[in-house]
DNA sequence: TTGAAAGCGGTACCAG
DNA sequence: CTGGTACCGCTTTCAA
């Protein structure tokens, strides 16, 4: 069968649709190869100047922008990292983390996307982040299984790291010891001779992952001991925290853990309205160790998490999908300390 | 010339990379085409129950995932919404308002993507964005042009949206009025007979977008009276704060408007440290409306801005999508207006 | 030094 | 109702 095929009769330039290398090829009056070579540097051909400059003029008269869908296509894999768009809001500590770990993963060439799975849970989002086809995948907070794991190994995600309380099977795990969190602060309201501690749990839903193992780590630090740990649920709102404040004496309690410094912030001005005096009467603990801890009367004591670098991570990131068999599963656990201020 | 196509003499499935729609149809017995229709429900073609079952069985055992890459490679478009991830931490306002976008912009079925450009700028970060070729753009603060508006239509963006200070050629723009923030703080200030305002200008890298319109708002509210506007460079630190603070005095300031709450925050601690009364010696007044700003004591009097609401925002993206010459250049204008509590 | 062509994984037209 | 196949834009041998 003989065949008209594009190369021998290039159809003319269409109107005013995204310019593509062979509209580049015809302007330059070369072959798409060629401009292939030269817009990419390629090293093992070696072009003429004169032609080299032919190319680039002609890419930058039509504007032309190559198309990564096209291009990962063609090479089998693509240098995109993933990472699931947080579905509730994150604190200046998060927020700061993923820009260094953006800004890091950057320098090493990786492209850094934020996928906004809202409504999908679980391995459903897996099978959406997966038809992408990244390098890698960076999942904070739990909810991904190792059913996910799975899928995107499958589809050719050659790291997948997850960064949260617990690990997953098959995932290189950062483990974020909430528990030990929750556990810092018990035993320091302990040590100071608390007895009766409340926990703060958010009522907003998506933190689970975090205020669970957190209340966990009180109750912990608690056992075997004459203290008692009371879980307090708290809407991140002014009327909810005059609401438990107001009937905070009948509780009887003399300590709260407020699972972060905004909550802690929260609830301490509602305590401190109902004029109940903080640490005398309530000792009050946050966590995080935001800057605004600091500037509350008295300051906040909280719990210091070291959280990994984002250079530290992207290293990690980048040596696992260069050798994925490397050190498999290996995870890091990540301290937390208490900081001792005011209001404990 | 006879060829042997891949058609007539598949190869052997592949060890363990991910499996394509053609490893479907091997395995469900069917072609390719057959599998592109059911799983896509095709609904200009009928297909047997007996088949559809046999592929999905087949997709279902073999964990097939499609991919993105090469069916808008074919399609030729996509429905990716793009949004270059902020590059400095935001406050909760704007994540929450992000996470509200996201959510409005699913149930259109558009697939919401942050993508973190750091380093780039300007029109560099407008061709890294039209690679990924998306349907749209969301563009908040400053920083792209009229030229990066071009490239991104160019590749085929139906619709670019800017929400910042200003307008730019080409794009659909949502202007959030900063002028005007600082113009209501400003204005609140003098009526209440002000006469000396303090701007805090963040020393923060990126926020320069806001700050600067924030601050000329200010000066315009103040021309042809007799108070004076002076600068107030000022790093997110405690540090940095008490250092202001203590030299508050010399500068002989009966006002300031601290940027946003959080700044206002931090400098109004720094203040009252310093034995500077808030707001008998010096009114301080933030933007954003945080509710931190009501756990502040005195309370933290604030510019209140009218974001437009996700689903809006994700209507007129969709809106712009369908028909990009519909409402050329529309732009809206959000509103501020301060809320008076007790620090002013 | 440059060009022709194969093909990455899907989709959709056209035949049968 | 199902199969064959051209083609989206790009990279990369292989030949000339």
């Amino acid at each position: 069968m003989v065949q008209i095929r594009k190369e021998s009769v290039p159809p003319s330039p269409a109107p005013s649709a995204a310019p593509t290398s062979a509209d580049v090829a015809r302007l330059a009056g070369v072959s798409r190869a060629t401009v292939s070579y030269v817009l990419n540097n390629t090293s093992a051909v070696r072009i003429s100047e004169a032609t080299r400059r032919r190319v680039h003029d002609a890419a930058e008269e039509l504007g032309y922008v190559p198309h990564a869908a096209a291009r990962s296509l063609r090479a089998g894999h693509s240098r995109m990292v993933l990472m699931p768009a947080p579905n509730v809001p994150m604190g200046p500590l998060y927020s700061q983390f993923i820009n260094e770990l953006q800004w890091a993963l950057g320098r090493l060439d990786y492209t850094v996307v934020q996928y906004g799975s809202i409504g999908l849970r679980g391995d459903e989002a897996a099978r959406a982040w997966a038809e992408l086809r990244p390098v890698a995948v960076l999942v904070p907070g739990g909810g991904l299984g190792p059913q996910g794991v799975h899928v995107l190994k499958r589809s050719g995600a050659r790291a997948v790291v997850t960064l949260g309380p617990e690990r997953v099977d098959g995932a290189h795990a950062l483990l974020m010891d909430h528990h030990r969190v929750g556990h810092s602060a018990g035993a320091h309201l302990l040590a100071r001779g608390r007895r009766r501690v409340g926990v703060v749990v958010p009522r907003e839903p998506g933190l689970e992952f975090f205020s669970r193992p957190r209340l966990e780590g009180v109750r912990h630090a608690a056992r075997d001991t004459d203290a008692t740990v009371a879980e307090l649920p708290l809407a991140y709102t002014e009327e909810d925290a005059a609401r438990l404040a107001a009937r905070w004496r009948s509780l009887g309690l003399d300590a709260v853990f407020a699972y972060n410094d905004e909550y802690a912030m929260l609830l301490m001005r509602a305590l401190q309205d109902e004029g109940i005096a903080v640490p005398d009467d309530t000792a009050v603990v946050g966590a995080d160790d935001l800057t605004l801890g600091r500037l509350l009367r008295p300051r906040l004591s909280t719990v210091h998490i070291d959280l990994p670098s984002g250079r530290d991570l992207a290293e990690l990131v980048d040596r696992v999908v260069r050798d994925p068999a490397g050190a498999p599963e290996a995870h890091e656990v990540f301290g937390a300390r208490i900081v001792h201020r005011e209001s404990s």
